[in-house]
DNA sequence: TAGTGGTCTAGACCACTAG
DNA sequence: TAGTGGTCTAGACCACTAT
């Protein structure tokens, strides 16, 4: 195999410190071989062994190097078998028309409803079904005190198989008592469907997202790859009186996620 | 100093195979005491040495615990100073009602205008304004054919002195030919306002978001600290005939974005 | 079994910060 | 100047994958 060191990395064989780290400047030369196809998705690198003498550094040097550029999300290794040029993931889409009346009150839950549309398969997981005291963020978007009891569905949902998402639904007590969003199985149409039988008008909702990187039990939790963040979403549906009545807390891989809102320019 | 060590690391001590690498115990056992808030933001942690001790393991492998940390945005170092529990950067709300005609309509930009209302300074610097090809994403908005000339103003937009956005708008050629868009100063209410001067009606905005890593450039243009995704976002501006008139494709900084997001449920 | 990536050690030297 | 974090080396051993 033809394996030829690579002399394009600045001052390395000088002893002078005006360039960058070594391990960012080999991190450096294999992005753009990534970038520029010359590495296409999919493609196998060259072992740690063989980059060490194409770059003529240590092993050490070139394990920094890689953990770099799969903190970026441009590799992924593999134990035994080698690193690899990452393949995108697809993202999945979400439109505020996967929200459509139309849909969950025909007994389709929002999940199921979005997933088919893109002809994905949705799942879920009940994590837990309790009461437990507001939580702050919570408590101030229902305008109660932190602390007050609450209602809480803790739910896994899974995209083809791998989960995506990890998403808490608080509800006022009175709100859900008597209902099936108690239960672990919600019933055609999920929770909107059973809070309108109810008598709840559903009005408007309200998200708000954030990016940030994964803790590491988020990172086992939604098996995320190295340099995948996660979207922080909270969601809050109002009744026609403006009154909350859902908050929902999520978190979302982000490498599954691609968000899209349409709106008028406001006055 | 108090400086014991932790015993509280699973199955160090045995040879037994059957415990996680001891670079995440560490960094478990920091983010535990980090999230109780033992080590609140701002405190700073004990040195790499005296980790060392305290784990009973050696400096490589506190450094790797300590990257981990860092890329999951808990801690920072500083070399020559130490390692500190992070402050969380205030996040700026983007709302869509920054995006309102009656700011931009009596002349007030909608950076400096969403900046102000949320007591901040707005400043940006022209990076670029020129034709160029049209880049696929924003051929396929404009409808039409990739590669077709059109005219970009890049930027990078700052809030309070830092670089928080790289903002590139694209336009069709004859839309803004004649117009202060292709000069560095739009003038007052910026582009929005001049596009309507022409007689183009704004009417619809929509927005895609997607979160990722940044690479090693956008980290550097935007001094993003360790652990930092960046939002991709792209804004698409229509008129009233639901022609696409901007295409604005910006990357954000992470830790200073927050969106949201409200709307009535669609039938 | 051979070869891959992963964990871990011990230690040298440098760059930066603070007193 | 002392002490901090950052870079880098050399090498041992383990866990996993392919053949």
């Amino acid at each position: 195999m033809c394996m030829q060191t690579c002399s394009t990395l600045g001052s390395m064989t000088s002893g002078v410190t005006d360039a960058r780290p070594l391990q960012v400047r080999v991190a450096d030369d294999v992005r753009l071989k990534i970038e520029t196809c010359q590495w296409p998705p999919g493609h196998r690198l060259p072992t740690y062994d063989e980059l060490a003498v194409m770059y003529g550094c240590s092993l050490a040097v070139v394990r920094k190097a890689v953990d770099l550029l799969k903190q970026e999300g441009l590799i992924v290794t593999a134990q035994g078998s080698g690193t690899f040029v990452r393949q995108r993931a697809v993202a999945r889409r979400h439109g505020i028309e996967r929200y459509a009346r139309s849909r969950w009150s025909t007994g389709q839950a929002v999940l199921v409803a979005e997933a088919q549309a893109q002809g994905r398969t949705a799942g879920q997981r009940i994590r837990e079904l309790t009461e437990v005291p507001a939580p702050p963020v919570v408590a101030e978007r229902f305008s109660i005190e932190a602390g007050t009891p609450v209602w809480v569905r803790r739910r896994t949902t899974l995209i083809d198989g791998r989960p995506n998402q990890l998403a808490d639904s608080y509800y006022e007590l009175d709100v859900v008592r008597g209902t099936r969003i108690m239960e672990e199985d919600t019933g055609p149409g999920g929770g909107f469907a059973r809070l309108e039988e109810k008598g709840v008008r559903l009005d408007r909702i309200s998200e708000e997202l954030m990016a940030r990187m994964p803790s590491g039990p988020e990172v086992a939790a939604l098996q995320l790859p190295p340099g995948t963040p996660v979207i922080d979403l909270t969601r809050t549906t109002y009744d026609a009186d403006g009154k909350a009545v859902e908050v929902m807390v999520s978190v979302l891989a982000g490498d599954m996620a691609s968000f899209c809102y349409d709106f008028p320019i406001p006055d």
